[in-house]
DNA sequence: AGCTAATCTTTACGTTGTCTAGATATGGCA
DNA sequence: TGCCATATCTAGACAACGTAAAGATTAGCT
């Protein structure tokens, strides 16, 4: 593309985390939010040089800051959960009587909204939860938000733990499967379409 | 292995088919074959030409049966969701009283017996349902036997034809979300392991 | 036998991930 | 200030991949 953007080598006055760096600035931080663009305009299969090019560094650079392409996804995936957790707690925090059904709706309108992040962070194969450090923390604490939600609405049921953990595990893959199917379009047959109402997700959901 | 296995060229006295060919006997089937190896052993990112290596042909041959990977693809997926439907049926016709929870547990226990054939059928972004004629029927099969075991469970509360679409949507969403999520060793953290015995899956199941 | 079409091989091209080596900039230390 | 180890980035090379084009071989029919 064009040789002129020469990127700014300063960008250093006041360093204070460990990034803002060198020719480019902030590559690793610049690899994350092009591949980003690539996600959410719907290429999750973006190649490393596709990346490398569209910052405009060469296909080795980003190597330099992610050990492989399954690291850099891992990153994304990661961020994915933490505004993903953020979607949960908000709606837990807002609803007035029970917290599961609102919950449910904001998972499955996550999914909608950001389908391609959505299938990154549950079903991309080349994303491996538990070899990445803060994936698996990011991840535990969506389910972590869920739980409160069962706690939240079962409360009064004095549920031992071990039900909780299956109320929660039922609602989990309830919800999971429903976005995923619905991503997919294989509810179509049913006459359901994303995004749901929070009318059309209680009719479904079973707990 | 052995270099003795020469094909049989000859195989046509009665034609019957459309398959049965020339060098190898039958090259098609021989590639579904060979993917289908490639995958319940945990391969599922085989490239084309280790397939055409192991069955022992130019990478090229493969092409004149298949318009690309995805086609391939598609045909083991199907071959997939025919067995799965065969599932699903031999578990409703076996039931005693109830057809959905022993037709849940079917579909998690396929689920754990063929984990990269699940996947092939319900997530790899590689295979798209719809774009094969074949693929997409015999998926709606799958659906349709789901669909017969709700309408057994609830035939005596008259839903209508709208209630019992949605009560299978629910149930296949639960379903279908708690195999991936098992798959993923993603419910350990609620003490829960596949394979799944019946007593797990009721205790799970709100439907 | 001879023709046509299906089947398969060979060769070639552009792209990818990754390895290696070399260039350039940075920050700390003498 | 000058220098150097190190972090960062570029450049070149390699094998493997998917796919395309064209040539060879075989089957089935007349």
């Amino acid at each position: 593309m064009g040789s002129k953007t020469k990127k700014v080598p300063k960008a250093s006055s006041k360093v204070n985390k460990e990034a803002t760096h060198y020719h480019h600035g902030d590559l690793r931080q610049a690899c994350l939010e092009g591949a980003l663009k690539f996600i959410e305009q719907g290429e999750p299969n973006f190649s490393l040089r596709d990346l490398a090019r569209k910052i405009g560094v060469s296909h080795q650079a980003p190597y330099h800051h992610f050990k492989s392409l399954g690291e850099l996804l891992a990153g994304l995936a990661e961020a994915g959960y933490s505004e993903f957790a953020n979607k949960l707690l908000e709606a837990r925090s807002k609803a007035k009587g029970r917290a599961l059904p609102a919950m449910g709706l904001a998972y499955t309108r996550f999914a909608y909204e950001k389908p391609h992040h959505y299938r990154l962070m549950f079903l991309d194969a080349r994303v491996r939860i538990g070899e990445h450090a803060g994936l698996g923390a990011e991840a535990e604490r969506s389910f972590s938000e869920l739980l409160k939600g069962v706690e939240h609405d079962y409360k009064s049921q004095r549920l031992s733990r071990a039900q909780i953990l299956s109320k929660a595990a039922a609602v989990w893959s309830f919800t999971h499967g429903l976005s995923c199917l619905l991503l997919d379009g294989r509810l179509d047959i049913c006459g359901l379409k994303a995004p749901l109402s929070q009318k059309d997700f209680d009719g479904l959901s079973p707990v």
